[in-house]
DNA sequence: CTAGGGGTAAAT
DNA sequence: ATTTACCCCTAG
């Protein structure tokens, strides 16, 4: 990508991206002197807020405000060898969610500036782990899978909506194959178009589609029910007001992460890097919030 | 102070 | 050649 001079971090930009759902985008000055984020932003001036903003605006949204000719000049160089109908409707305004509390979860080892990463929930081991352990002949239904992971883990809300999604690109990249409305992992080879990177869903090595499924979740760090109300217990110990706040803060920030998500569907590394920032921000806000207190909302022994 | 329009240097 | 952090300037 690009190139930094003194890259902004993820925690600085996850804190940016908060501020602006906490004040609203342009409200420099103030998400500024927010001791929520001074601390993370500190270095930063106001107008690198801005600027740092507007170079976001165009990535994530295609048309920001400065790239009129960026992309106006630039040809779509597009070459689909398979015509996906892979159309990702932005303009949906059907869904809503109501509020409920969404932790994120963090990873739990190297808690600190700079160097947080990994260890996101992925969706598609969830899917294949499903298949998996589901053993339907001829693969199963969306709604199984769906059912089976709500069981077994902890959905969002617009769970069902995600989960369409991304049978839909796991389908289209050849992961996945759907016959009949059912899906079944596919056999082997995988990425069709440009360069794709082996996405790493193989923490159990050994078996994949191998017939010796015993429920074992040992790596995979997903929370259950269970661990999501004990932290959210944790939580509740703290000052109302501050954990209200975190609360607050860090479901601001994955539901923007989400929406971004469903936004760049095909992109799936840009929503990678969203959820990712998302996550940072959670740590951080939880690390601003007690100076001292290496709280962490982490799951896993 | 903010929104923008410009621009530069540097890294990929 | 593009991206991006950072800078400068001007009009509100």
């Amino acid at each position: 990508m690009g190139a930094p001079k003194q890259k902004w971090t993820s925690e600085e930009e996850a804190a940016l991206k908060a501020g602006v759902l906490k004040h609203g985008a342009g409200k420099w000055r103030t998400i500024l002197k927010d001791p929520e984020f001074s601390s993370v932003l500190y270095l930063r001036s106001n107008v690198d807020l801005k600027d740092k903003w507007r170079n976001m605006s165009v990535m994530a949204n295609g048309w920001g405000s400065r790239e009129k000719a960026r992309l106006a000049l630039k040809r779509v160089q597009h070459v689909p060898k398979d015509d996906n109908p892979l159309a990702v409707a932005i303009a949906d305004p059907s869904d809503e969610d109501s509020g409920d509390v969404r932790p994120i979860q963090s990873s739990s080892g190297s808690p600190q500036v700079g160097g947080s990463k990994r260890s996101m929930i992925r969706l598609d081991n969830l899917i294949m782990e499903a298949i998996n352990n589901l053993k339907e002949h001829g693969g199963s239904n969306k709604t199984t899978i769906g059912t089976y992971i709500e069981e077994q883990y902890w959905a969002p809300p617009n769970f069902k909506r995600l989960l369409s999604m991304k049978l839909k690109f796991l389908t289209a990249n050849g992961k996945l194959v759907k016959t009949k409305r059912k899906y079944r992992i596919a056999s082997a080879n995988a990425s069709s178009s440009d360069k794709k990177r082996v996405p790493s869903m193989l923490r159990l090595e050994g078996r994949q589609k191998v017939s010796s499924p015993k429920v074992d979740k040992d790596e995979i760090i997903v929370p259950t029910k269970a661990q999501i109300d004990l932290e959210l217990q944790k939580m509740r110990s703290m000052t109302p007001q501050e954990a209200a706040a975190a609360a607050a803060q860090a479901v601001a920030e994955a539901e923007a992460a989400i929406a971004e998500a469903e936004e760049a569907a095909r992109e799936a590394e840009a929503a990678e890097a969203d959820a990712e920032a998302a996550q940072a921000f959670a740590e951080a806000a939880m690390k601003t919030l007690k100076g001292r207190n290496t709280q962490r909302l982490m799951i896993r022994a």
